[in-house]
DNA sequence: TTCCATGATTCTAA
DNA sequence: TTAGAATCATGGAA
């Protein structure tokens, strides 16, 4: 205040509110100070009688006061008593690190591809938020019925989703289906985002341009309305935040709940079942289905590729690790096959729908009871591993009916004796190895 | 509740 | 990248 007190003291009196000029007001100890009270008095008494004024009225005193010699000097002197004192304390308050919790959220969102570097992660997100709502009133801005019930709105869709998971009893969640639920998120992710953005700038520019507007009738300093920008921001953070974290919630969800559903195992239907078998047994010579034939059983059994390939996977090795059982199988899907094809000579099944199966052609197909055991003893003896145990890389290898059956070449070659499906001359997808 | 069958996952080798 | 092998985890029958 002393600075204050120098500048009334000299300029010798300023106009008050109503356009009077008040008196000297001189903080010097010479005058006696019952004269000091009266002038004192009589200021706040015309300060006192403003609200009782016009709007006329004020507006003429307002430019008046605008148009006093005295007012930058008075302004100037005000603005550097408010920084020395109320914006130094909240200076030392404003320079803090990023949060890191809204760092963490922006990785997530930007590593799940909800949010990229061009829409902003916290740092951006932060300088792009010239600010918004509260404005002053604490905390106000997370209270803001629009965004919290958007907030809401993104909650919804995906409990409406888990429900619906729920109810089909678990199905699985397919690839193509999270990934449509991801980009829904993100779609909803960035139009909030960007009402966020707008929100915040249209908000911060009003506050700035209020800001210079009382910046004529009252000291503010252009450092004080960056402060008070700051200030604004950081209130827009606890919304940005909040729906960062609400996105970040969804993501989760969604992610756990295709993950379970691609753990949780299901079996697969009879009738797939039964398919995979007798494609299996068809070319148990050489039982690895071409890419076309995966694609064409796993659009008849209603399952994914992927899924034949472990199915193939696990059947071949579990083949081989029971014969005797796996044999008995195979003579079952002989006979399915002999008497679905019953008066049509050799037509074993073919998914590929290329060449016949090999067990047709067999003794006239009469071997194929599950009470004969011939064909059963063929096989238990005389698996042979894959080629590619035997030669080296399977990149390299070639369908071979004599040297390349896959677990029974003597008994492949005894089911098929007028030559077998798994020449490599052959066109039909289904009969060649799998693409390597 | 136990046991087996089976789909899925992971690791390794080629 | 694929197959083999081992293993996990779950469904379903007994």
């Amino acid at each position: 205040m002393e600075d204050g007190q120098r500048m009334y003291s000299q300029q010798g009196g300023l106009t008050n509110m109503s356009g009077n000029v008040l008196p000297q007001y001189n903080m010097g100890q010479d005058e006696p100070s019952d004269q000091r009270k009266q002038e004192i008095g009589d200021i706040l008494q015309q300060i006192m009688t403003i609200t009782d004024q016009s709007l006329d009225e004020a507006q003429a005193r307002k430019h008046t006061l605008n148009c006093h010699r005295m007012k930058p000097a008075l302004f100037s002197v005000l603005c550097e008593i408010k920084e020395k004192t109320v914006l130094s304390i909240r200076n030392s308050q404003e320079e803090e690190p990023p949060d890191p919790q809204l760092m963490r959220l922006d990785n997530m969102l930007i590593a799940e591809g909800v949010a990229g570097p061009e829409k902003g992660g916290g740092s951006s997100a932060a300088a792009n938020a010239t600010a918004a709502a509260s404005g002053g009133q604490p905390d106000s801005a997370i209270e803001h019925s629009d965004y919290r019930a958007k907030l809401a709105q993104i909650r919804q869709i995906y409990h409406t989703e888990l429900e619906k998971y729920e109810q089909s009893d678990g199905s699985e969640i397919k690839n193509s289906d999270y990934e449509a639920k991801l980009a829904q998120i993100r779609q909803v992710y960035q139009t909030e985002y960007g009402k966020y953005e707008q929100a915040c700038n249209e908000f911060t520019t009003h506050v700035v341009n209020l800001l210079r507007e009382q910046s004529r009738t009252r000291p503010i300093a252009p450092k004080e309305i960056e402060r008070m920008v700051t200030i604004i921001r950081k209130k827009f953070a606890a919304i940005e935040m909040q729906l960062k974290q609400s996105t970040c919630e969804a993501v989760m969800i969604l992610r756990s709940r295709f993950l379970d559903a691609r753990r949780k195992r299901r079996n697969f239907s009879k009738q797939a079942t039964e398919l995979l078998n007798e494609y299996f047994y068809s070319h148990l010579s050489n039982p690895y289905p071409s890419e076309e034939a995966k694609e064409e059983l796993a659009r008849k059994c209603g399952i994914t590729v992927s899924q034949v390939s472990n199915w193939f996977g696990n059947k071949r090795i579990r083949y081989k690790k029971n014969i005797t059982k796996a044999q008995e199988e195979a003579n079952v899907y002989a006979a399915k096959s002999a008497a679905a094809h019953e008066g049509q000579g050799a037509a074993g099944y073919n998914v590929g729908g290329g060449q016949a199966g090999m067990y047709m052609n067999l003794n006239g197909g009469d071997n194929y009871q599950s009470s004969d055991n011939s064909v059963g003893d063929n096989v238990q003896n005389q698996i042979t591993p894959h080629p590619r145990s035997q030669n080296g890389s399977p990149h390299d290898q070639k369908p071979d009916d004599s040297t390349d059956s896959w677990c029974a070449g003597a008994f492949m070659q005894g089911l098929d004796g007028e030559g077998d499906n798994y020449d490599g001359s052959s066109d039909e997808p289904g009969l060649k190895r799998p693409k390597i």
